[in-house]
DNA sequence: GTAGTTGCAAAACCTTTGCACTAGG
DNA sequence: CCTAGTGCAAAGGTTTTGCAACTAC
């Protein structure tokens, strides 16, 4: 996956470093878990302690600028970044109100939204959706 | 309307002053434009120079412990604060690339979505749809 | 009167930027 | 080589906090 990224890097006359490599790779070892600026710098740190955060930070939009990866809000103060993954397909989260997980939800069923403002002469280009609640691990904890 | 959540702040036990007062009337003045902090700050402060942001802030973040106002990121870096009205109403919010304009969006087909969610035991308590693309207005500008 | 509220200044965050040094192609 | 990319430290922007003074009830 990350070799595949380093293609498009290359493609766009960007240099495949190390840095960029290794801060791929933590994405990828995060297996779907959305993960901050900050998460992703100290995660790469382990095994490449002299990275900077700003390097973090300049990698990421990059790779958001190139379609990579998405940054998103969940309202937390702070950005989340993901691999886009599948191309044209919108992201949906469920945010879970306890333990703060983030879980991808597939079905989309906002096509209808969209048509109704299409047809009232908007463009739509993105949309985002976040469901809040509590996941079923949560739902039967008492204690909070 | 600032009226019945001051009635809201009473019942709870908070103070009514002059503060809060004037934000949830710089809020009203703003008629659905969804504002940040800083721009309530600057609105308050034309007939109310002493105020301070971490007023601002306070406020808030009170009145959105109340249910009066909802917080919300646009993906800006920043919150926007507008007022929930509807109890139990959703909202859906058209973002324009072009311009920045937030609108409403009133249509919920959002339903099947967490219906299947929560045959799946998730409980959804909240969810937040923003939709981005061009307005009516920028779409035909070819200058941006 | 007195606990809740305020304004100020400072701090705490997250993110960006300037600059000299480094390394990928 | 030579320019793009890096690390550091400093700055920027938003939000929070500590504290003495103040005010709504």
């Amino acid at each position: 996956m990350v070799d595949s990224y380093c293609k498009i890097l290359n493609k766009n006359r960007f240099k495949v470093t190390r840095q960029r490599k290794a801060i791929m790779e933590a994405m990828e070892k995060a297996n779907g878990v959305h993960l901050t600026a900050d998460e992703i710098y100290f995660g790469v740190k382990q095994d490449y302690p002299e990275i900077g955060i700003s390097t973090v930070y300049r990698t990421l939009e990059l790779l958001a600028r190139l379609n990579i990866v998405h940054k998103t809000s969940f309202d937390e103060g702070k950005f989340r970044y993901e691999f886009c993954e599948d191309e044209g397909h919108y992201h949906h989260h469920f945010v879970c109100n306890a333990c703060g997980t983030i879980i991808e939800v597939e079905e989309d069923f906002l096509h209808q939204l969209e048509e109704s403002l299409e047809e009232r002469g908007f463009i739509i280009t993105d949309h985002k959706v976040q469901l809040y609640g509590y996941c079923p691990a949560c739902r039967n904890q008492d204690t909070e």
